[in-house]
DNA sequence: TATATTGTTGCAACTAAGATGCAAAAGTAA
DNA sequence: TTACTTTTGCATCTTAGTTGCAACAATATA
């Protein structure tokens, strides 16, 4: 499918409404198959608002676009939810990231098996997220 | 041992100048279960220096007195290491931590034996951590 | 296809987090 | 006690992130 048209579904699958920012910043999310900080986008974006950049992560978080992925950085990353995603209930309870030592993407990682980490005495898991490090595909 | 002592006796294993912050600070996290944030800490040492204790932090780190613990905030957060890091290496191959999702604190999980996780294709993994959240002992 | 409605953008202004350079002060070794 | 070295605390700067608001753009409806 077209990237553009694809960009346009989501977003109305979403209740978003289609707009230049949404539509190239969806498009880079696509386009890549790591996480992007802000940052990532905002170098890749030339000509994009600053501040419209945080309120659309934060709307597209908030709608099951996109989740914060978690690599253990202080800048905070954001990954493509899976379509089973919605706004009431991201399916992240489980969760798998990947940050490469050495070109320091970060890469959520679908469908690897999760085993269950056993609970330490007196506390009640609810969800669990693991970080892995090492070198990815490219790297290693 | 009092904790005065015991305060002396890290900084001096670890070749840290005894020092009023310093000593105030690693008091800070003898007396305390959880990580401490940079803004938990300045809440609970009045006078402390903004900058001073930024830099502290930083070479606890670097010295292995205290590492900082992924728990999926934007926040870093630290927390006392185990005697076994030095400052060549932190023994944290493999990490787990434990966020309340009541009260907010995050805690350092020790002697839980870690499942291996599987790795994905290709990928080549060298350190795993993993962050659970859910209900402390206190909040359960 | 014009219009009303509502959501979104982009800017200004602000707050908070974190880094750097440097002179004065404090620790340590002799 | 002195000499040497590290650390502190301050001023200053940079970067990250938030809020309020007027202008604008997307959609729904007539």
């Amino acid at each position: 499918m077209a990237i553009q048209l694809e960009c346009e579904k989501i977003l109305k699958e979403r209740g978003l409404r289609i707009t230049k920012p949404r539509m190239s910043i969806l498009e880079q999310f696509l386009s890549h198959p790591n996480a992007l900080s802000h940052n990532d986008i905002e170098e890749k974006i030339l000509d994009i608002d600053r501040i419209t950049l945080y309120r659309t992560l934060k709307s597209f978080e908030e709608k099951g676009v996109i989740h914060k992925a978690i690599d253990g950085t202080d800048k905070p990353k954001y990954a493509l939810c899976e379509s089973s995603c919605s706004e009431h209930a991201h399916h992240h309870d489980s969760h798998l990231h990947f940050r490469c030592d050495d070109c320091n993407h970060t890469f959520c990682i679908e469908g690897v098996a999760i085993p269950a980490i056993p609970a330490p005495e007196g506390y009640h898991v609810k969800g669990t997220d693991i970080v892995l490090n090492g070198l990815c595909k490219n790297c290693s």
